[in-house]
DNA sequence: CTTTAATTAGTAATAATTACTAATTACTTG
DNA sequence: CAAGTAATTAGTAATTATTACTAATTAAAG
């Protein structure tokens, strides 16, 4: 995807494409989200469109996101309780700090599952792993070392 | 793990080994977690145990099985919000029908992330791929063919 | 410009999980 | 074996992310 794809205009090509109207709200959840590859809960969103969109509900961030999840145009996957949402479409793996909570993107090693599973029709997948980050693993060695 | 492992006195020696008290909400929960490989929610698990141990609080499943996560002996991950505690600690991923919740392990095709993430301490991780299960896919063929 | 159905904002409801507390109980020590 | 005590439990209340509902608004078609 190269560098400002994402204009007003893609945007709404995008979303009447798919059957959903352009209005203000879900231009700038979409441009918030896919101006670049990252995660997000509805909540965080929420709070970075709150300053510039001060009259949007949460709750229309949360069906927004949904929307556009079930078009497939972002990915959504939970953690620890909370659904995160996903701008990276391709299949990558994802690390979270269990301590700091930190999320960062993995290059994919993934393959689609063994044969056996051909029945399924699997769709969509995504490795969690759950470990400690640089910085709080230093603090968890410095801590014990006392 | 052989069969029948799992017996009381087994986990009697673990639960000490790790400095939890063996009570019988713990024997209770851990026979039920171990004795096979499975998937439990909380809320499945407390369902399950609620016959034979009508006196036992959801709160005890809760936390117990926190514990037990804590100290490796399970697994926890999440779907749609729901956590899953799993008592197969082997690497393995997993298959979820997004139309009827059916779960079940696939054979581990994962490794270990390369080693640009080398600083992170990864313990442990699962993909879970999602999609429909043999029966709702056929569903989905037999309705919308119609 | 009108019409109409989709969308939104706001509020209320839901549901899984955690927090809190008094009573109980497993384990330790004498 | 008999306290003592600290962990554990059951029950209830609180929390929090998310969804449901509804009246008002608005995008898009005619």
């Amino acid at each position: 995807m190269q560098k400002n794809f994402w204009t007003e205009e893609t945007i709404s090509t995008l979303l009447r494409k798919h059957g959903l109207r352009v209005t203000a709200p879900r231009i700038a959840i979409c441009k918030q989200l896919l101006a670049q590859h990252c995660h997000y809960s509805a909540q965080q969103l929420h709070e970075e469109l709150a300053p510039l969109h001060p009259t949007m509900s949460p709750n229309t961030v949360y069906l927004t996101l949904n929307q556009l999840a079930a078009i497939g145009l972002i990915r959504s996957f939970n953690i620890d309780g909370n659904t995160i949402f996903d701008s990276n479409t391709a299949t990558h793996d994802h690390a979270h700090c269990r301590n700091c909570n930190t999320l960062v993107d993995l290059p994919s090693n993934s393959e689609m599952p063994p044969v056996n599973m051909g029945e399924w029709a699997l769709e969509w997948g995504t490795r969690l792993w759950s470990g400690l980050c640089p910085d709080c693993k230093q603090s968890a060695n410095t801590t014990s070392a006392s």
